[in-house]
DNA sequence: CTCACTTTGTGCATCGGTTCACAAAAGGAC
DNA sequence: GTCCTTTTGTGAACCGATGCACAAAGTGAG
């Protein structure tokens, strides 16, 4: 079974495809657990929720790994998703931040799944210094570019008040890490080659919302015609 | 300032469009706060973090809100986003499971700000049931159904273990609830017309690894060509 | 070997979204 | 009023992603 570097693998995998591969190699770990060998692009996809022709398309830009008329060994296809993915290394996070949702964070299993491992929690606040959470020692603040640097962080998250978020970004790009997952509710400005993932409850509630109105509307035949300003509005 | 309903404004604006919206809201809510009365697309794009062409042609799915050689009225302009959003009314929203997360969830304090109020709170373990969180009785799950019809809940948040998430997504889907935030990390199955956004942590973090490990290549001159499966690789 | 069947990998048309670039509109100076 | 400056709103080119539909490649039966 030798492959070579295909036409397709020559660098650049579309971000679309890049977004879904974790959902793959969610439902490859399922199907392995249940002692699936081999699946099929149509059976994955439906695991996946995903339509077939985009899981092949999506797939074929990592190689050509499928065999025509019986599919995918699952094992193979784990591996290469999880190395084409970069979780056959150890990646060293620290959450920044241990309020309520830090906390929650740094104790959600899933997180530790595959390749991440929690080498850090930091706050500022004398109150939680000190505190055991999850295993760990939570550090002050202050010793943030010392625990990058001595744990080799390379992913941070932020779950910082909004206030402190971009304080807390800057530090950590001047200390040489590149990647941050932002819970903070702000826009951060970073320079060039840090990336920046955005989890922001509220705004998922606000989509959700807008969609909610919209199916209300159509029960009712249209939205209520108030393009005005109302009489009274609190600003 | 009387406006038409323009023939941009005939219903249908760009999922991306509603994807930013929120952004913009926030950002013209600090600029209100900060007393600004009018700001140009570019200002209010750097804010939000996009690029001015694009945000121009995301207002103008809204109508022809803005003033050519002035820019926008802040406030009216938090009005008619906030009202194609759906928040100019009340969301009740119901958060079942309340782990770590749910209860970061009830207690952000972000997630009541405009139109949404938390109204339950629902757990399936007797140890937590009876618990006050942010104001709240955590109710067992049995009463799932009579809180969401009570209560008027139209939006549910799901912070359950993930072989829970579905079981309850099909409970309130049959309760009538047609909007669902989903923090389970699996691919919740459901009829047409029901919206379901996911938030998931797993996710994020492997997206950055990916992104990360390409840098680290890029330093070090391309990946290490290891196409192959490695000698020993563990199953 | 041949034939029937399955399933991958991909060319191509299509669609939605982004960006450029500019005409049209508004305000202010005089 | 005219002229100049600012800034919106949008047509049009572009770009990436999606999905159809099918040839190519593999399996298995006879």
């Amino acid at each position: 079974m030798i492959r070579r570097l295909s036409q397709a693998r020559e660098r650049g995998i579309p971000e679309a495809t890049v977004a879904r591969l974790p959902l793959y190699l969610r439902a490859l770990n399922g199907m392995a657990e249940r002692g699936l060998a081999t699946v099929s692009s149509e059976d994955l996809a439906v695991a996946a929720g995903v339509n077939s022709a985009k899981l092949r398309k999506d797939l074929s830009h990592l190689g050509s790994y499928g065999t025509r008329g019986v599919g995918y060994d699952v094992e193979y296809l784990i591996y290469q998703i999880s190395r084409e993915l970069g979780l056959t290394q150890d990646w060293a996070v620290a959450i920044v931040g241990v309020g309520n949702l830090g906390r929650a964070l740094a104790n959600y299993g899933g997180f530790v799944s595959r390749g991440f491992r929690v080498a850090a929690l930091l706050d500022a606040d004398p109150e939680v210094v000190g505190d055991h959470i999850a295993g760990l020692n939570v550090e002050h603040i202050d010793e943030l570019e010392a625990v990058i640097r001595r744990r080799g962080v390379s992913i941070v998250v932020l779950a910082t008040p909004a206030v402190a978020a971009q304080q807390v970004a800057d530090r950590v790009v001047a200390a040489g890490v590149t990647s941050i997952l932002n819970f903070a509710p702000v826009v951060l400005s970073v320079p060039e080659g840090v990336d920046i993932r955005k989890v922001d409850l509220s705004i998922e509630l606000q989509i959700l919302a807008f969609h909610e109105q919209r199916k209300a509307d159509r029960m009712t035949g249209g939205p209520a015609m108030a393009e005005e300003w109302p009489e009274a509005v609190d600003l």
